[in-house]
DNA sequence: TTAAGTATTCTTTTT
DNA sequence: GAATACTTAA
């Protein structure tokens, strides 16, 4: 137990103390994560079954991480923990007691877009205006409707909110909500909200098997508790009632999530609920220097609600923060990616020190396009995930309905792609029928001929018989067998094949290592559950920032996305009113106090240098349109800036002197020279790592034995090659990912010696 | 039923 | 400026 020695008093405090409730604020960069692991491991090693220990977080990444520095601490035990986001546990517990709720264990989880599908159907079925009625503001309402535990039908009693809802004229919301929840419900399927929503549900009409839970976990600790919704808070609140052992552990200035439901109140409010509360502080900060330190505090302090602390550090003073001001959009990318270059050289800095944080997505692509231009190697993180590109999409989809037949939103991806004649006509008279006969469409699409005939009929009939040999093979093969003949079978593969575009031949590949993933997911050791079902139920909860490919890069990504992250060198571009704080959240005294914390979260990622840039014009819906500097800059105590930077006193709106935008003075404007020297060629964006000199070789030159190089998987050795039908394919087992299978007609492979 | 062309909305953040 | 929705022609 040698590593109590290596923390500070408050962390030892929080670590040992394991008897009732107990709350740890924990600052910025004051080694939370440390604590929490340490907590756990002290735990197990007084004796604590893992079992009987639950452990929340809020990225599948967090979860997978804590648990692996658990472990290093006290061996595979760890691997019994209850550990997770609160979407994944409790959906594995909705699963095992589904059938008490009516549903079937193998629901569907239905993600954003379904969800927004299912609203804007619901729209058009009940002859609403579509444009009052948008499916973003239906959803958004509905779920936080859930997420404060409020059912449709508490929804359509409750006077307030009909209040609200015929204000801005939509009074049909709540009769939406009621015909969303008896679709999703019939369709087999929960979203994201439900999975919470239908958790407090079971705890609350079955109480023997709330007993259960709270007899398992014994102690309930949640990981940035200031991110929790009403609904996660009464789950948790209800699960450690037995044993009062609940921990929660957060930073209220780093609350950002208010906006989907985040309710800060829960952890201003939590001594309320617990008097016997033990409060522990970490108040000492080890990430920063201290000027980001200060400089941070010193923004903060603009907000009103609070819970008291004093966040410092013993580092040294450290850099002075750049401010960069820009004349355009595009200016403002060259200045960051050419200081990026000169920080570089100077400071022997690795690109994965470095990250450039914005506001909205949208910023991303001047800063990729500069930074190509300076050939500074980066990833974006977050964004459009893999598994949310349409290929994929399909796919699963695909895999989806043949699990869950009652799936509408997976059906209407995949009844008539690949093409197969049977348009929106038909799909249309399909429901009709459906719900003049009270069934669901599957049971209309499988028994077509009893309802109609013809050549619509014929088509549909097909598809039926397909679907049902799908079922069959799923049950006869595993999950990868099964998944790559349905691929095959269902003409999505040919689809992508035939298409021989750039774009088409990217996708084929996706398709392919969506295939990997279900091989690679089938022969897990560490999986107990292999099947498809349990996969299908995995990706859904899978977000962009589940993923890691590990290279030596720059890393982009949203202000949100960067939370928990730490880098030498910080770029926050885009410090414009409007954009930063953002021009929706500029209402309310509450919404700007959340875009203060976000600048708060933004400003502590970094631990030495930060630079904070903004622009006099940008582009923004195809429009150049005039910018002012955030409020934000003129917050931020004065003595932590460097003056060379933007002086004045003001950040006014004068032109820049420099006609390049260029104003960091005092800096020698020596432009590296490579800037602007040549273009790397347009193709293919994402695929930065690829060497230039990269040249895919006949693949009737391929012989087992050679060394190769692949566009995503680097390097490798054949190991061997088959022939599949028309289909030539390599086994190649690469250094990194381990041994593919790649179809040569695709596979871009480069000879190495 | 589908493809191609035109109009329109959108961008705040995500489990 | 992109993604989507809607219109029109084949």
């Amino acid at each position: 137990m040698d590593y109590l020695e290596s923390l500070n008093e408050p962390q030892r405090e929080a670590v040992v103390y394991n008897d009732g409730p107990m709350m740890i604020i924990a600052g910025a960069g004051s080694g939370k994560t440390r604590v929490l692991t340490y907590k756990i491991a002290y735990l197990m090693e007084q004796g604590v079954e893992p079992f009987n220990i639950l452990s929340l977080t809020f990225t599948n990444k967090a979860a997978r991480e804590m648990r692996e520095r658990i472990e290093e601490v006290v061996g595979s035990d760890a691997k019994n923990l209850w550990m997770g986001t609160f979407h994944s546990i409790f959906a594995r517990i909705l699963r095992f007691e589904a059938d008490k709720m009516g549903y079937q264990s193998n629901f569907t989880i239905y993600d954003t877009e379904d969800s927004k599908s299912v609203i804007k159907g619901i729209v058009k079925d009940m002859n609403l205006d579509d444009k009052l009625y948008k499916p973003n503001s239906v959803l958004s309402r509905i779920s936080s409707a859930k997420n404060n535990l409020i059912s449709w039908r508490m929804y359509e009693n409750n006077n307030e909110l009909r209040i609200e809802d015929e204000a801005s004229g939509r009074h049909k919301i709540s009769e939406i909500y009621k015909e969303y929840a008896i679709r999703c419900f019939k369709a087999n399927a929960m979203d994201f909200d439900d999975l919470l929503f239908n958790t407090n549900v079971l705890f609350h009409k079955f109480p023997d098997v709330l007993n259960k839970y709270q007899d398992k976990f014994r102690y309930v600790m949640i990981d940035e508790f200031q991110d929790t919704n009403i609904s996660q808070y009464v789950i948790t609140k209800k699960l450690a009632a037995r044993f009062q052992n609940i921990c929660v552990v957060g930073d209220d200035a780093q609350s950002i999530y208010a906006f989907r439901g985040a309710n800060i109140q829960n952890i201003l409010n939590f001594e309320k609920d617990y008097p016997d509360l033990k409060v522990v502080k970490l108040e000492q900060n080890y990430r920063s220097s201290q000027n980001i330190v200060e400089a941070a505090n010193s923004i903060i302090r603009f907000n009103q609600h609070q819970l008291p602390k004093n966040v410092w550090t013993q580092n040294d003073a450290g850099a002075l923060i750049e401010i960069f001001k820009t004349a355009t959009d595009n200016e403002e990318a060259k200045i960051v990616a050419s200081s990026i270059f000169e920080e570089k050289m100077t400071h022997g800095l690795r690109n994965s020190d470095i990250a450039i944080l914005y506001r909205t997505n949208s910023q991303s692509r001047a800063i990729e396009e500069a930074l190509r231009r300076t050939n500074i190697k980066y990833k974006i993180v977050g964004g459009l995930s893999f598994y949310s590109r349409k290929e994929i999409k399909d796919m699963v989809a695909y895999l989806r309905f043949v699990m869950n037949p009652a799936d509408e939103e997976a059906f209407k991806r995949i009844i008539n792609y690949p093409k197969r004649g049977i348009g929106l006509t038909t799909v249309n008279k399909l429901r009709v029928i459906a719900n003049e006969n009270n069934l669901k469409i599957w049971d209309v699409v499988s028994n077509i001929r009893r309802f109609i005939s013809g050549r619509a009929a014929t088509s549909i009939e097909q598809f039926a018989d397909m679907i049902k040999a799908f079922q069959f093979t799923v049950e006869q093969k595993d999950a990868f067998e099964a998944a790559s003949l349905i691929a095959k079978n269902s003409g999505m593969l040919r689809e992508l094949y035939d298409d021989k575009t750039v774009e088409g031949k990217v996708r084929y590949e996706n398709l392919q290592e969506l295939l990997n993933a279900i091989k690679a997911f089938s022969e897990d050791p560490e999986k107990e559950d292999k099947s498809l079902d349990s996969f299908l139920q995995e990706v859904s909860l899978i977000t962009s920032t589940d993923q890691d490919a590990d290279e030596d890069t720059i890393t982009l990504m949203t202000i949100h996305m960067s939370k928990g992250l730490e880098f030498d060198h910080v770029y926050i571009v885009g410090m414009e009113e409007n954009l930063f704080p953002s021009q929706m959240m500029l209402e309310s005294r509450a919404d700007l106090e959340e875009e203060r914390r976000l600048f708060y979260v933004a400003m502590t990622r970094a631990k030495k240098k930060l630079f904070l840039s903004f622009a006099l014009q940008r582009y923004r819906f195809g429009k150049l349109i005039m910018c002012e500097p955030s409020r934000f800059l003129g917050e931020i105590d004065r003595t932590f800036i460097n003056a060379r930077g933007v002086v004045s006193s003001s950040f006014s709106n004068e032109p820049p002197r420099v006609p390049s935008g260029f104003t960091k003075v005092g800096s020698n404007n020596n432009q590296p020279t490579n800037l602007n020297q040549r273009r790397t060629s347009g193709f293919n964006k994402k695929t930065t790592q690829v060497p230039d000199n990269f040249v895919a070789c006949d693949p009737n030159d391929l012989k087992e034995g050679m060394r190769v190089m692949h566009v995503k998987f680097g390097e490798g050795i054949i190991t061997k090659m088959e022939i599949d039908g028309a289909d030539k394919r390599a086994k190649v087992r690469f250094d990194r990912e381990g041994e593919k299978t790649l179809i040569l007609a695709f596979a871009k492979l480069m000879i190495l010696n």
